[in-house]
DNA sequence: CGCGGCCTTGATCGCACTCAATTCTAGTGG
DNA sequence: CCACTAGAATTGAGTGCGATCAAGGCCGCG
């Protein structure tokens, strides 16, 4: 299937004080003394398309703030097939449950170039001790991706094939361009939703042949959304 | 569908200390000076099968714990059709999205007699505020949901009919014996596996004809498992 | 006893899966 | 620059599983 490749490129040590997206994400709102009190070094990591950033039942000793890209959680079933169970945005965090579990629940896999913040759990956990204003932070992250969860399953395994591409489609809009929608692959479409990549394939089809959407690129990956409506109520 | 009774029988304010499943739930690790934070009263309410503790939309003001029976948490789709996103089970904490949203993101519907705490959400805060002891215990809650969820959509939602029925079987095992189950009328078992009730009882059927179920009610709820390992590797 | 709700079972239909061939793209090396 | 290749997407034909439509049974209750 999707090749793993083990490669991570260390970019060096972040300091989150300086950190571009800071108010995206966990540390937005500490202050120079909680700064204090990060004993273990944050370490900036680069992964490429297609790269694990952790694996199933691995040992989970920190988490990863996503600073770019788009990260796939991956549950595998015994019989080889496997199940996304959630896409990661910058912002959002990896591997939360390491807080409590010692393992990890979900393969993480990189779906385009991702960067990310390593933090160690034992930072996470002091600040946690001391720090009241990361405490609602982790929480809003929890919240967040208790949501997503929910959010995933009522709309995208809900209803026929058709419905099921409307809605990745539309879920996968741009944030700051909503009439523009980036696909993955149709094998990853379907772990998604729960279909074959076929059948994802013929609904994308459909949609475009009915001018609903337009291809921008030319290996099915970037579409211009013409009638938002249509996908909607599909 | 389902009639959804509002009526709801108050039994008294509660008094945490001792609380007969304190262990399980959210306070359980507070001290007396913790309870002393405690300002705005916390209600023992009960529920009968089929009520709806409260709304998809509605006003959060507080959340709930379980004290006894089981709770679905129901997204419904404008064309009427409904999903069951996850059960919560005693100990389990319902709408702890009320921290961070004004509104409810689900119904939750009572699926047998049900008892709660109803907890000010004002409580929550001023606790959290101020306990670190609570705070772990949250933040194992929130853990717990997006497990649940991520379970829930990797094992109830995957493979044929049998499986998915199969995964249901052994998800509501009871937990003091686990050769006993408890399944839901077969169209909440539908709503939570996206099966139709007439698929679902096939398949249930067909688990008993094959005697690896065996029917101790003559209304289909409760069965015993004979043969655990043919639900496994179905 | 009759009624309503839910479960069960049967017959048929259609959507998505399966198997398979073809096209397209990007990448590689002559 | 072009030929060749591997990987992905697309398209087609046929099958089968679960949905749909419909009838009948069982249980609890007034």
């Amino acid at each position: 299937m999707i090749p793993l490749h083990i490669e991570s490129a260390w970019q060096g040590t972040a300091d989150c004080r300086t950190c571009g997206i800071r108010d995206m994400v966990l540390f937005a709102d500490l202050n120079e003394s909680d700064f204090k009190l990060i004993h273990a070094p944050i370490d900036d990591i680069a992964f490429q398309n297609g790269a694990a950033l952790f694996g199933e039942g691995r040992q989970a000793g920190h988490v990863m703030t996503i600073r770019k890209g788009f990260v796939k959680l991956v549950r595998n079933a015994a019989d080889g097939r496997s199940r996304i169970v959630r896409i990661l945005k910058p912002g959002d965090v990896v591997g939360l449950e390491a807080l409590f579990s010692p393992i990890f629940d979900a393969d993480a896999v990189a779906l385009s170039e991702v960067s990310v913040c390593k933090i160690p759990v034992t930072v996470i956990k002091d600040l946690s001790a001391q720090s009241p204003r990361l405490h609602m932070r982790l929480m809003e992250r929890w919240h967040r991706a208790v949501k997503e969860a929910d959010d995933w399953l009522a709309t995208l395994n809900f209803g026929t094939a058709r419905q099921r591409v409307a809605n990745i489609i539309l879920k996968m809009r741009h944030a700051d361009d909503s009439t523009l929608t980036t696909l993955f692959s149709r094998e990853d479409m379907g772990a998604m939703s729960d279909l074959k990549l076929e059948t994802v394939s013929r609904e994308v089809s459909r949609w475009t042949k009915e001018g609903v959407i337009e291809p921008q690129d030319k290996i099915g990956r970037l579409y211009k959304i013409k009638d938002s409506e249509k996908l909607k109520n599909a």
